[in-house]
DNA sequence: CGGTATCCAACAGGATACTG
DNA sequence: CAGTATCCTGTTGGATACCG
C-alpha cells in the first residue's frame, strides 16, 4: 500500500516496467515484419502473394504468423472468400490505421539516414581497430 | 533497362527489398530494448546503472549489448570517466535525439492502446475456440 | 492460392561468475 | 560501478513437405 508504482498520464500504463501490459505491446510492434506488413497495406487491402513478393525475404512461415498475430491483435482485418482457388485479402482495421503512421515514419527515417547511420558504424569500427596499435 | 527498382524520394532506399541497407537500419530500431533504452535518454544524461533500474527486467548483457549497438550507429553516445569506481554517462547524439520522438510516439501508443490491443486479442481467441463447438 | 505441420540450425537472451 | 566471459536454454526463423 506504500509504493503505488508511478501512475502516468493514461491509466498507469508504463512499458518500462517489465509487468506491464504495454510491454508487450510494445514487444508486438518492435518488430521488422510488423512495421513492414503494416507499411504494405496502408495504401490499401493486398492478398497474401502481394504480402509475399513485397516483403523481399519474408518466409510463407513468418509472413502467416505476422498476419496472425495482427489479426488477433486488432490492427489488421482477414477477408477470407472461398472461392477456387482461395482468395484471402487483408486490410488495414481503424486501429490499424492509426498506427500505420508511426510504422511507416520508422520505415521512412530508416531509408533516410543510412549514410549516417553506415558513416557512424564504419567510424566506430575503424577506431575500435586503431587503438590496439596506436604507432 | 526494362525495371528499374523503383526509386523512391531518397536516394533509391527501399526497406522492402531484402538487401537494402535501410533494411538493416529498420532491424537495429524495431527492438524493445532499442526503443526503452531511447526513450528513457531522451530527458537526458542517464548511468549505466540508471539505465538498468529504469529499463524493469533488461539483464546487464542485454543492455550493454544494446548500448554498444547504439553508439556504433551513432544514436548514442557514450562518455567514460575514469574515476574510482568508474562513471559511464550514455546520453542521446543529435542523430538519436532526431529518431527519439518517433521511439517514444511508439511507447506512448503501446501504453494507450493496451485496451484496444487485449479486447481484440480476447475476442479472437473466445472467437477461436467457439467455432471448434457451435452447439 | 493460402495456408498448416514438422524438423532443425542458429541465435537471442537469461543466469552466473569474474575483473579493472 | 560498469562491465566481460561463459554457459546453457528457449525461441526464432529457415527449409521442406503436405493439405483444402
Amino acid at each position: 500500500m506504500h509504493t503505488v508504482p508511478d501512475l502516468r498520464a493514461h491509466g498507469g500504463a508504463d512499458a518500462f516496467l517489465r509487468n506491464c501490459a504495454s510491454r508487450a505491446v510494445l514487444d508486438l510492434l518492435t518488430n521488422k515484419w510488423v512495421c513492414l506488413v503494416v507499411g504494405a497495406l496502408r495504401p490499401g487491402t493486398m492478398r497474401f502473394g502481394e504480402l509475399r513478393r513485397r516483403l523481399d525475404g519474408v518466409t510463407q512461415k513468418m509472413l502467416t504468423q505476422t498476419l496472425r498475430d495482427l489479426e488477433r491483435a486488432g490492427l489488421v482485418h482477414r477477408a477470407v472468400y472461398p472461392s477456387v482457388p482461395p482468395r484471402v485479402e487483408y486490410s488495414l482495421t481503424p486501429l490499424g490505421q492509426n498506427v500505420a503512421g508511426l510504422m511507416d515514419a520508422i520505415r521512412v527515417w530508416s531509408e533516410e539516414h543510412i549514410d549516417d547511420i553506415r558513416t557512424a558504424q564504419e567510424a566506430y569500427d575503424t577506431k575500435a581497430g586503431e587503438e590496439l596499435q596506436p604507432v
